[in-house]
DNA sequence: CTTGTTCCATGAATCCTGCTCATGGATGGC
DNA sequence: GCCATCCATGAGCAGGATTCATGGAACAAG
């Protein structure tokens, strides 16, 4: 078992180097010298056996096999951090530290109030970052691979895919609902509202199957712009139920015909992360509040 | 990120001494003095602010903090050292190492040889250790959690759970198989023959559910020897259709009445692993044999 | 072409960390 | 009480990591 003698500080040069593209750039950003990261590099690839950095006039280029190794590093980083958050967790009993979660808007101002307080009564130790993300492209998911989260709560189907070097589980499905203006003669003369985020797919792809095809499609920030702009009247939107949780009166809310797409529900995080006392009490405070959601007041 | 400055020297050392229960003995092991180790953990603790080990007169025990430290050390180890090969996989264009495979015996004998050959082709620069291992207790997926195989073939479902730190997936299911001795009079009055491994209880469970109580229970080594007996008269069994893949003439092979139950073989991995060149390469051969099965001739 | 700038590489000097050596204290068997 | 067997600790040493002081290469501007 030779496995690799690259210390925390190694890992970190690498990445500095990576990040930055530029071994002087890196040193500074560490505070050591242009010569260190040089040194520090060299020895690296020496180790490994392969090239990691193409050195040229502008700085420095990750090699395919260097982006393999800083990504292997971050994840070998993260992992000692959370041995050490662990281990201090195990010795006094309760968990600690911070836990960073990722989440979509609307869960974040329905769903998430009710969950921090429950949580954070019963482990007050841990400080929860909450960063609201859109969720688009490799979206929420993304944010939990690219370790700038430990856990999100996310559309886990059927529109994104999981990489399965990630753990998740659905939570909870909702519909999607059809909301427009109330008084109106043609539902189908109304422009349609959309939203850039994964989930907004499903809009498409009902109006499809309706043969519904607006007079126009306006784009809109996110979900609560579509849903002040419908309450304005300037069109209708189809969104999941979250979306539209307590919006005002002057939308009307109402079931979909035919096949009712469903968004799923779910939370995210890495391997790393999972048995860690923290997001698995985490989820399960989420669980409890899902069954009784203080959100059940639409 | 203040992430835990443990070299992957200390780490070996707090494996070493978690594993000897022993500081000098976890010296010995290593190479070095009893006074590096007790520094080395000394150090480590101060770095982790917390006492990993209770060191008493009969040696060191790992506390349960120190408990928690070593499974995450050891996962660190493995992460850097499948960060070695995928740089090398990377920049070779190919891949190249180990390849460590745990698997039961009827999916050794009777499905990997076609899946290697294949692989191995693909693949020269990958050597493949088939471990056949028994699958009681944690079983194929324990030999994956504790680092000693990296991919395992095993039973995913329903008797066996799968721990959520580990990354796993349905291959294939297959129906359970009564046999027994050609000629007889009646079934019912034979004895059963079982063997200790997971899927045995299955066998138990359906005929429980036929209200079928055997006169007696004969147990035997693995399903090799159940077959084998079977052959002999010495009773009946019930077994998955691998175990039973070209057995002799003399065992008469018969679907099970009612509820049939099925035995569901999947692989599993570790997150670390998942990603690698070699295990995906390996999953795709196995999908791709097992559509146009070599052992299809039952 | 020259000069200057901005990269990274390299060798020698220096500093610090990790190891060994040589002890000492604690615990328990005989 | 003596001895064996643990681990702890401090001093000293050696080697690796970092810096310092250079040098070479690529490129842009004059």
């Amino acid at each position: 078992m030779h496995s690799l003698d690259l210390a925390p500080s190694d890992l970190r040069i690498l990445i500095a180097v990576h990040r930055e593209r530029s071994f002087s750039a890196a040193a500074i950003s560490l505070g050591l010298t242009q010569s260190a990261v040089s040194h520090a590099i060299r020895s690296a690839e020496r180790k490994v056996g392969v090239v990691l950095f193409d050195r040229g006039r502008g700085g420095a280029l990750p090699t395919a096999a260097g982006e393999s190794v800083v990504t292997h590093a971050r994840r070998v980083l993260r992992l000692l951090e959370t041995m050490g958050r662990e281990a201090q967790t195990v010795a006094s009993g309760q968990a600690s530290g911070v836990l960073r979660l990722a989440t979509f808007r609307s869960a974040a101002v329905y769903l998430l109030p009710s969950v921090l307080e429950r949580f954070s009564i019963k482990h007050p130790q841990v400080d929860i970052e909450v960063a609201i993300v859109r969720d688009v492209d490799r979206g929420l998911a993304g944010e939990v691979a690219d370790g700038k989260a430990d856990l999100a709560l996310a559309t886990v189907a059927p529109t994104t895919e999981i990489p399965a070097s990630l753990i998740s589980a659905e939570l909870f499905a909702e519909p999607y609902w059809l909301i427009h203006p109330p008084k109106l003669s043609d539902l189908r003369l109304l422009p349609l509202i959309t939203w850039d985020e994964n989930c907004s797919e499903e809009t498409k792809k009902w109006l499809a199957a309706q043969e519904w095809e607006p007079p126009k499609t306006i784009p809109a920030a996110d979900d609560s712009v579509v849903l002040s702009m419908v309450a304005h009247g300037l069109g209708f939107a189809v969104m999941p139920r979250l979306s539209v949780a307590n919006c005002d009166s002057r939308i009307a809310v109402q079931r979909l015909d035919g096949q009712t797409p469903t968004r799923h529900v779910g939370y995210v995080t890495t391997p790393e992360m999972a048995p860690t006392l923290a997001v698995r009490e985490f989820i399960r405070v989420l669980r409890d509040c899902l069954t009784v959601p203080a959100s059940a007041t639409l």
